[in-house]
DNA sequence: GCCAACGTTGGC
DNA sequence: GCCAACGTTGGC
């Protein structure tokens, strides 16, 4: 995943967007099938989220030869400190991004580092449009099958908030997770152990309200 | 529509 | 650098 400040410029030809394209998702993770369903999510019922977690990589590393990085400090040396959450290939993922909306907030969790974990909040300030990266041949996340009358992917604009009182270790939020799936408590089902690899995951307010606490705790 | 092979993510 | 977990692909 990565997010590029090029990218903010057209960002603003974008306005007319595809609201319409939006509404329809291919299936979240239903192995390849590409059904295309008309929108609301998912289930009518599933439950709404509005809180989230985002997932970049703070550390340099070369995809194609074009570095990824992207922490939590480049999102803040962006101008206004808001940048385009480009990248994102992933249909669980791209759907999640799909349900934010504007003014929720999001940690941004840093991911492939020496410590990974939560560094700060971050706000949704744009919903879902079309991640232009994916007609972009020069582009890591290009992607061929991906037609422009048809885009499969979207992102979202984000502002820089806040850094944590204190960086939250990956390994603190697992003690907690680990006891808590035992004993019960906010995070036994965090979807940070529950569903691993996904790159942008829903918080219920009370997982988000819990992490949130433990800036003002000693380190476990 | 199943499922084995394959590729990627990302912690360790 | 390893490798487990798991999403995706494609043959049938």
């Amino acid at each position: 995943m990565k997010l590029s400040k090029e990218k903010l410029q057209s960002d603003k030809l974008s306005c007319l967007d595809n609201t319409e394209k939006a509404e329809e998702s291919e299936t979240a993770s239903s192995g390849g099938k590409r059904k295309v369903v008309k929108e609301s999510s998912e289930s009518p019922d599933s439950p709404e989220f509005s809180r989230w977690l985002m997932k970049s990589e703070p550390d340099s590393r070369f995809e194609n030869g074009i570095d990824v990085k992207f922490g939590i400090e480049d999102l803040k040396a962006l101008p206004d400190q808001t940048g385009c959450w480009d990248g994102v290939r992933n249909y669980q993922a791209r759907n999640f991004m799909r349900q934010m909306k504007e003014g929720q907030s999001a940690f941004f969790y840093h991911s492939n580092c020496k410590e990974p974990g939560i560094a700060g909040i971050m706000k949704i300030v744009k919903e879902a449009y079309v991640d232009h990266t994916q007609f972009d041949r020069k582009d890591v996340h290009y992607d061929a099958g991906s037609k422009p009358d048809n885009p499969k992917w979207s992102m979202v604009d984000v502002q820089y908030q806040r850094m944590l009182k204190r960086y939250l270790p990956l390994s603190e939020l697992k003690k907690y997770h680990l006891q808590q799936r035992a004993k019960g408590g906010p995070l036994k089902d965090m979807a940070l152990f529950t569903r691993a690899r996904l790159s942008v995951q829903p918080l219920t307010t009370e997982e988000f309200d819990f992490v949130l606490s433990l800036e003002d705790k000693e380190p476990l």
